[in-house]
DNA sequence: TATTTCTTTGAATGACCATTCAACCAAATT
DNA sequence: AATTTGGTTGAATGGTCATTCAAAGAAATA
């Protein structure tokens, strides 16, 4: 573990906590209540240091949403790559990583939340969210339309895929409003049952 | 037209100015850089004024909450009601209403994720946006019911209703994250759909 | 070890903004 | 018409931050 550079080791570290700790205090108080000094007491670090390293608080929030973006597609693939080849795996485990407990944390949607309530006034938001987005659409779509091949139901997979994307989102936004009434795995269960309605053949056996 | 009282009429009048301006305001700048100087030289008054009639910020605020929130059930029920009797007629109807130009326009959703996004920090927000869930989701459910017992098909009200109400919602963010792709006519589609698949008997003839 | 380079600290600065309020005006009441 | 009540104005106030920066500390380099 010994670093040849301690210095852009601890700076990394830094950064890294200067995110969390954005993260953690966005979710606890909102955009609005955010200080600078939230953040940096939080990381446990002292009043100047967000400007030195992301020079301005908007800065700052532009860099966490990169972070949870990434966060986001980088557990998105790896249960990807889990499921091999098989479609129906595939959106599976899509729809397992929406809801894990690590993507789909209260913390972490009600975050995902208050970037997108910006996203109108904020270019920067809008194309970070719209790429992950469109990569999304874009997976989706491919599944679906291999299904669409097997199940011989001659359905449209762009308005299967922007219904999905939506259910998701949907449920999302529930786990923000009813956290008590919120269920992770109510939520996966509403999500296959819109399988299975459209691809009875292939969903048959799943629950 | 006369009235009785110039000044409650004039007192209202304002009232109503200031919170159209908020909303506007809300949905070009967002909840951060709203100040109460946009608000009041929105409605064409000067400085003071928000404070004189609402007390502070927050409760200018909740006031547009509750505004639009009422604006919401008020014109739902008319649309449930012209539906009359009619299971099918009266879901039909609800998506007519939430995709309707009026309540599905850019500025009403910008607000009301603006809002979404604080009700983690918020309890008047919270109770407000609760109020109005319930009523929809009970509204939702008892239909559900109705057109389960016609199809015979044994579904849960509940789950289906959390579904409906998720996809509305997800589509509704759509409208937020790309505007120049969503389409309300397309989302209808979507949500007619939705009933499609589950109630086939009922909603074969619909597009 | 001495020097340079990078990081951290926290006090000081200045901008922005919600809120207050005295003065003014207009409507209602007498 | 005189008085009271209520609404509006806009300058002044004070508090809350984001941001700056000089000084200090720590690591890299010579």
């Amino acid at each position: 573990m010994a670093s040849k550079n301690q210095r852009s080791e601890n700076k990394k570290n830094s950064n890294l906590r200067l995110i969390s700790s954005t993260i953690k205090n966005l979710s606890k108080k909102g955009i609005n209540d955010l200080t600078m000094n939230d953040v940096s007491q939080g990381a446990g670090l002292s009043q100047g240091i967000v400007n030195f390293h992301f020079k301005s608080k908007e800065l700052l929030l532009i860099e966490t949403l990169k972070f949870i973006s990434n966060e986001y597609l980088t557990s998105f693939d790896k249960y990807l790559k889990k499921a091999g080849d098989d479609p129906k795996l595939k959106i599976i485990n899509m729809i397992e990583n929406d809801f894990s407990s690590k993507i789909c944390s209260p913390e972490k949607i009600s975050v995902w939340f208050t970037f997108f309530s910006e996203i109108k006034f904020k270019p920067a938001y809008r194309q970070i969210c719209r790429e992950r987005d469109l990569y999304y659409q874009n997976v989706t779509e491919n599944i679906f339309s291999e299904l669409i091949k097997i199940e011989k139901n001659n359905l449209s997979k762009k308005s299967l895929s922007i219904a999905f994307q939506s259910l998701i989102m949907g449920l999302w936004l529930n786990q923000l409003d009813e956290p008590s009434k919120f269920s992770r795995s109510e939520s996966k269960k509403i999500c296959i049952d819109y399988l299975k309605t459209h691809f009875p053949k292939q969903f048959k056996g799943y629950s």
